[in-house]
DNA sequence: CTATGGTATGAGGAATTCCTCGCTTTCTGG
DNA sequence: CCAGAAAGCGAGGAATTCCTCATACCATAG
């Protein structure tokens, strides 16, 4: 038997501007379908038919139903990424909690609230492959690079850990936004969640800082 | 056409002693499995094999695959409001925070980290129907109200709206023991993760309390 | 205009999965 | 011991889903 070439391969470069718009409809309508129709009911099929492609299209671009997943999740932490790395690219001098804490809480919001089902279908409901969870992984590190370097430059602060600290805030961000966004909206807005974490990390850097006077 | 008795009707009253330990049978190997394989590719099948058992007999007791998952995850529901009750009860007067807060959030977490992979499959990946959400927010709004009634009755704090603190509590510990289920284990451990809970709330209450001051 | 290869099609094969239903085995009260 | 009820069985129907492949369209370079 002549070894046939790989099936699920797909092209390799686009070539035509045409083919560089339909990876685009083909990734826009996974997201409305996965959003609609969770990760069972969210079929190639389905797709295909919300980016006005046959079946055959769309695996022409993805080898199969999971790489468009994937490809849809680490967008998402892409894009994630650059809005926190923007809040925490403060020029001020020093740069005060009160100068890049509420900002950053924000925006993270802002992005996990604009999509909610979405977002539940790509991190909860799918499998999650290690490359998405390494990737996901190195942006939380390198915020809390960034902030650690914040705490240490606010001379209104005096952390004795701030690594371990800088580790704790991206956490508490990260799992409180989560939260909200599992959950029904309408609960609470936006911008009060914002104020409550801002509220809930301001005590804790501050308690932490008279931590070895105890 | 006579009117045939509804199928889906799973028998009403076990008779015999042999069918109760068999729908136990039944639920501990949905456990396994589900742990095992993920909500997709736990399927039926291999739950009854699991139970020794023939896929008719796990129909004779439940009537779809959904009503296995939803009696694991109500029962998870409610032996952790049983757990958190327990913790709760304190009898030392006052109550300190240091009395109930580090013990109950161990609780929590000790019973979280059991298996770390079920508790995924049950309450992320699967869908969630509309009574595990009732009972799940029946059980938060219970601790946060003890909670409450705690925070009244401890004379070293004086919170101007104790049942919003007791709110972010609840949700401060929730969402945290569950972010740390939801990752890789062997990150950090029970205990510490317990700690840095209790610094983070009782750093937020002291805080709250200064408030109206601010 | 035509040849070449990029792009698109969609019926259907292969695999899975849920669940049923006619039947057998096991239990228990009289 | 026996009759009727409870419990258990498991092949297979019906429905879905992923993905392939033989075929056809279309854009552009020469």
């Amino acid at each position: 038997m002549p070894s046939r070439p790989s099936p699920h391969q797909p092209r390799k470069t686009p070539q035509q501007q045409r083919s560089r718009q339909t990876r685009q409809r083909i990734l826009d309508a996974a997201a409305r379908v996965f959003a609609d129709y969770g990760h069972a009911a969210g079929t190639t099929d389905r797709i295909a038919e919300a980016a006005r492609l046959s079946v055959g299209s769309v695996y022409q671009y993805f080898p199969n139903k999971d790489s468009i997943l994937l490809t849809l999740a680490l967008a998402h932490i892409d894009e994630s990424a650059a809005t926190v790395r923007a809040a925490l690219a403060v020029t001020a001098t020093p740069p005060t909690l009160m100068h890049w804490l509420p900002a950053t809480v924000a925006a993270y919001a802002d992005l996990h609230t604009r999509d909610p089902r979405l977002h539940k279908v790509l991190f909860e409901e799918s499998p999650r492959p290690p490359e998405l969870l390494a990737r996901f992984h190195q942006a939380e590190r390198d915020a809390a690079d960034t902030v650690e370097q914040l705490l240490r430059r606010d001379p209104s602060l005096d952390l004795p850990e701030p690594a371990r600290n800088a580790r704790i805030v991206v956490a508490v961000i990260e799992s409180l936004v989560h939260r909200y966004v599992s959950q029904q909206p309408g609960d609470i807005d936006t911008r009060q969640l914002t104020d409550e974490i801002v509220d809930l990390l301001v005590a804790y850097l501050h308690a932490a800082q008279h931590a070895r006077r105890r």
